[in-house]
RNA sequence: GGCGACGUGGCCAAGUGGUAAGGCAGUGGACUGCAAAUCCACCAUUCACCAGUUCGACUCUGGUCGUCGCCUCCA
């Protein structure tokens, strides 16, 4: 039974659906403005997996993540200027021409990082319409106000305001940075809709004059469009906990009068070198970068090894120990092939089903990664036992079963070429056969030339023992 | 100032009221033409520190020190 930490009774829960077997997951996307980084690659890789998960338990789930195109602002929630358009006029770009260019960037990055895209990745942009209605139906139940052409939620009218993030004080202290637009009633209320002149120029003509919806409000609705009043699961990081999701909470609830979502799931932050990753620091890791260096599965291993609600420090060491444990996956599931079913020994099929139970145990645990990887390493070396006696096919078979299903149809570690015919595996067996043929003949500075030249090329040479090698490429 | 998380071997990182998974690195051995891979063995009498609860705590409580995050754009 799948237990998952929840934000809003700060403990864990079981995990039940609404509606089983049917689960409305949404996830906070990004703001395309910029290329992604580190933080993105840890916490859409932990959705992932949670989404991965679900499916594995034969959930049916409906994966939704916004693509935020408009509304959030350089500065705090009520003033600065809009991200995108921000961008756009440094690029010298149109902000629609940001929003595709970074949009692309991000489905890049996390393509090669192996995360399953959103079944709908619904644009802020495109959902103005929903937006507006949200706006007027706050308006209708008296938790919407206006003043000149901008619109705010009133807090007052919702008690149960900062529950989620434990910020239930009527105000902010002291201390805080808080710079109020003069015509909030209340420090606290926050932006539904800005007012926006000729010079912006992302707006919409609404009710109240042209201007753009809030910065929370875009979650809301496309939540509720696509999942219902109620979701399953709403993730995000962190940092999302305040203001924004206590501001979805907010609004979601006073207009439908039900709960807004049964479990908030929230990822820890990254650091780099022990320090925390931002703009003002220069130490912003961009994946497109950290991909030329190292491949992108090893950063997904190097995710996975600590829990999604643990902080994560990223340094070249843990880089280079993540890289050796993928080369150790990727060798084991290399030698058990590709061939065909068949009839595996009673030993092979134990040695699965307690691998794959320990594995379960560990993931409905609030998806504990870390522990379900110490049993996929645990079953890398009793199968290179097995491989080391006289396995069948079948065997080989249901090992090679095992690990596609989990390392890499739950954790998403991708461990084959996943091309077929003609492909690179196919000549790696016949370079191998060749080195193998080489060495038994005694040729050994042939043997050896091959081995050079192929490392040269990128590729790794391994003799195993009657004489055969493997040549498997480089990460 | 407010809220919260965390301090486990050289590095990373799980975990339990009854005495420490796993990965990386390291050491010794087997295997090997050599190297690598693979396998075997070794590698924290100890879980920041100090009290307390308990038959017993690393795991519970209180305190101290330290690190980090959020409260502002950020995943």
């Amino acid at each position: 039974m799948l237990s998952l930490y929840n934000t809003m009774t700060r403990q864990k829960q079981e995990f039940t659906p609404l509606a089983p077997p049917f689960v409305g997951l949404y996830v906070c996307g990004p703001t395309v403005y910029g290329d992604s980084h580190l933080g993105h690659a840890k916490s859409y890789v932990s959705f992932d997996v949670l989404l991965r998960y679900l499916r594995y338990l034969d959930y049916k789930v409906r994966y939704v993540q916004n693509i935020t195109d408009v509304g959030h602002l350089t500065d705090d929630a009520d003033s600065g200027e809009d991200k995108l358009q921000k961008q756009a006029r440094l690029e010298k770009l149109e902000p629609m021409e940001i929003a595709e260019k970074y949009t692309a960037s991000y489905f890049r990055d996390m393509d090669h990082l192996g995360n399953l895209r959103p079944d709908i990745s619904p644009r802020a942009s495109g959902h103005i319409p929903e937006q507006i209605e949200l706006i007027k139906i706050l308006f209708e139940k008296g938790h919407a106000y206006q003043a000149g052409g901008n619109v705010y939620f009133d807090v007052s009218s919702f008690p149960d305001y900062g529950k989620l993030s434990g910020r239930i004080g009527d105000d902010q202290k002291s201390g805080t940075r808080v710079c109020s637009a003069d015509d909030k009633r209340n420090p606290r209320d926050f932006a539904l809709w800005k007012d926006a002149g000729e010079d912006h120029l992302l707006r919409w003509d609404s009710p109240w004059g042209w201007g753009y919806p809030g910065w929370h409000l875009e979650c809301s609705a496309m939540a509720m469009r696509y999942l219902g009043e109620t979701i399953d699961i709403h993730g995000g990081g962190l940092d999302n906990v305040f203001p924004h999701h206590e501001c979805e909470i907010a609004q979601s609830t006073a207009a439908t009068g039900r709960e807004f979502a049964r479990y908030w799931i929230h990822n820890n932050m990254v650091t780099v070198d022990g320090r925390k990753m931002g703009k003002s620091l220069g130490n912003f890791t961009f994946l497109r970068d950290l991909f030329e260096q190292w491949d992108p599965m090893v950063v997904r291993l190097y995710i996975l090894r600590s829990h999604y609600r643990s902080p994560l420090d990223f340094s070249d060491e843990g880089f280079a120990g993540a890289k050796s444990g993928l080369e150790r996956l990727l060798s084991f599931r290399s030698r058990l092939g590709s061939r065909e079913a068949g009839v595996p020994a009673q030993a092979v099929l134990d040695l699965v089903e307690k691998t794959e139970a320990e594995f379960r145990k560990s993931m409905d645990d609030d998806l504990n990664t870390p522990e379900a990887l110490a049993a996929l390493f645990k079953f890398v070396r009793d199968g290179n036992i097995v491989l080391g006696g006289q396995p069948s096919e079948g065997d080989k078979y249901e090992m090679a079963a095992l690990l596609d299903r989990l390392a890499t149809g739950v954790l998403g570690i991708e461990l084959t070429s996943g091309s077929s015919g003609g492909s690179l595996e196919d000549l790696c067996r016949i370079l191998g056969e060749l080195r193998g043929y080489l060495r038994k003949n005694k040729l050994f500075t042939e043997a050896d030339k091959l081995r050079n030249d192929l490392a040269d090329a990128g590729f790794s040479v391994h003799d195993l023992s009657g004489g055969v090698s493997e040549v498997t490429p480089d990460i």
